[in-house]
RNA sequence: GGAGAGGUGGCCGAGUGGUUGAAGGCGCUGCUCUCGAAAAGCAGUAUAUCGGAAACGGUAUCGAGGGUUCGAAUCCCUCCCUCUCCGCCA
């Protein structure tokens, strides 16, 4: 949620703003019920106060039929004005949460995910002798998946991914492990990149795949239920992304400000309804409503927010680079970066096989956005209680990752090279 | 799923209807003492919200929500969570 008091200082700027991200609000409703809330809670706390006073009064002796009849009457006129202002914040909160985040300075203003704009390009786009397929036939043809079963079992966009590609994400996940646990490495990558945080490295963590409604909401991004897995019985839904499970981690509590960033690493499987892609990438494994996903998850202090966030960038941008693969930084603008975003980078990478770069990683800065909603604060050193600033990134999501690996590194006999860096984690194999 | 016990401040823990936002202890912060430190002594030490430039004041919060009462941490109801035993399972 934002701030009540930035929108009730900046109305025109909110929003302007909120309508560059594509969610217009008119904030008249939102600032009246916020006017009628603040006029009402004086009046409550005066007739609570007489209420305290008369009780007190009384203390430890029969109280007169006069000093019940008032009591009762109190009673019954706080009761009255207190239904009004909970009635009032309900409608409050609803408006309140239709408001976006605010995007920083330096998000380009867009209409459309075609208006992010690519910051950079790296990696040579391989030419070969011989016309590079799409990832679905060569895993189809070694024999790496199995789609007709997994419908047959649990319906479409499902699979059984089988042998070496199997094999292959366990390789990535342990290098992962190795390099973010590594406290030097992370160092290498803060300092390469001329940032202002601590060298310290990412906890593992393994999230709850399932959510209560409240986290669930409170993360304010693929909150749909047309998004999202959601149980009938119970008020839990699937992860459709370990943010919801981890952003939530801390709700509630006051963090003291020594103990941040708070850097996690998590593993989670992912869980997506896709409606409305009837029809799109049906064929292999880049849309799938069931995906593993290594993500981070990073609670700072407002002042390394920004910094933490290009880390994470950095990271993606190290793995890809050392998996050899073509990819594009993409700065999303205004109207892509999402309700809770201050800012976002997107990396597409280069499928041969498609002739075009994919989403396959993103990274997004809340600032204290998701915090406010979470209530997740920290106490500053000078013990002043604040909102802590969220990021989350991508590592890698899997099957759109080993997709990419598997265009890239196919060969004309139609094999898949293993990446050098992760031969090690898979017994020397250097070939699928 | 069945039976039982319990949830109080950063932590431990007292409190079963009347100035209890909450004793006491630990921790933390400041001051005194000291060349310095330790020890000791003194003082302070929750969050949210409303008003206020601030100092400060009002209100709410003892797992959550509702109820009884002039008055609730204390009584009643519902839910959540934790622990123990049984069952089931990996």
């Amino acid at each position: 949620m934002l701030d009540i008091q930035f929108i009730r200082d900046n109305k025109e700027l909110v929003e302007t703003k909120a309508s560059q991200k594509g969610y217009p609000v008119n904030l008249n409703r939102l600032l009246e019920l916020d006017n009628l809330i603040r006029e009402k809670i004086p009046k409550l706390d005066d007739i609570l106060n007489q209420r305290n006073n008369l009780a007190s009064q009384i203390s430890n002796r029969p109280p007169t039929q006069d000093e019940i009849n008032k009591g009762r009457g109190l009673k019954e006129d706080a009761a009255n004005i207190d239904k009004e202002i909970n009635s009032l914040k309900f409608e409050f909160n609803i408006e309140l949460k239709k408001v976006p985040n605010m995007p920083l300075e330096q998000v380009p203003v867009g209409q459309s995910e075609d208006d992010n704009q690519v910051i950079k390009k790296v990696g040579d786009i391989k030419t070969n002798d011989f016309t590079p397929v799409n990832h679905w036939e060569i895993i189809d043809a070694l024999n790496l998946i199995d789609k007709k079963r997994a419908a047959k079992v649990a319906g479409s966009r499902f699979v059984y991914l089988k042998g070496g590609i199997v094999r292959m994400q366990f390789a990535i996940i342990n290098w992962v492990i190795d390099k973010l646990s590594d406290e030097q490495f992370v160092d290498s990558i803060i300092k390469e990149n001329n940032l202002n945080i601590v060298a310290k490295p990412f906890t593992l963590i393994l999230p709850p795949a399932m959510v209560n409604t409240n986290s669930y909401q409170a993360t304010t991004r693929l909150d749909a239920e047309d998004v999202t897995y959601k149980l009938a019985d119970d008020e839990l839904w699937m992860n459709a992304s370990a943010e919801h499970s981890l952003c939530n981690m801390y709700q509630d509590e006051i963090i003291p400000e020594s103990e941040l960033p708070l850097r996690y690493l998590g593993y989670a499987t992912s869980f997506r309804r896709e409606a409305g892609s009837y029809g799109k990438d049906t064929e292999g494994i880049i849309r799938l409503h069931q995906f593993d996903k290594l993500e981070i998850e990073v609670f700072s202090n407002s002042e390394s927010g920004l910094d933490e966030h290009r880390l994470l960038v950095a990271l993606e941008e190290y793995f890809i680079n050392q998996l050899n693969l073509p990819y594009e930084v993409m700065e999303k603008c205004t109207a892509d970066i999402g309700k809770p975003n201050a800012k976002g980078v997107d990396i597409n990478i280069w499928f041969p096989g498609q002739s075009k770069y994919r989403e396959t990683h993103s990274a997004d800065y809340m600032t204290d956005y998701q915090a406010r909603s979470t209530k997740t604060r920290y106490r500053d050193k000078d013990g002043k209680v604040r909102y802590v600033h969220n990021n989350d990134a991508t590592v890698f999501a899997f099957s759109r990752i080993l997709a990419a690996i598997m265009e890239n590194y196919q060969t004309k006999e139609g094999k898949i090279f293993v990446p050098e860096v992760i031969r090690n984690y898979m017994g020397g194999i250097n070939q699928l």
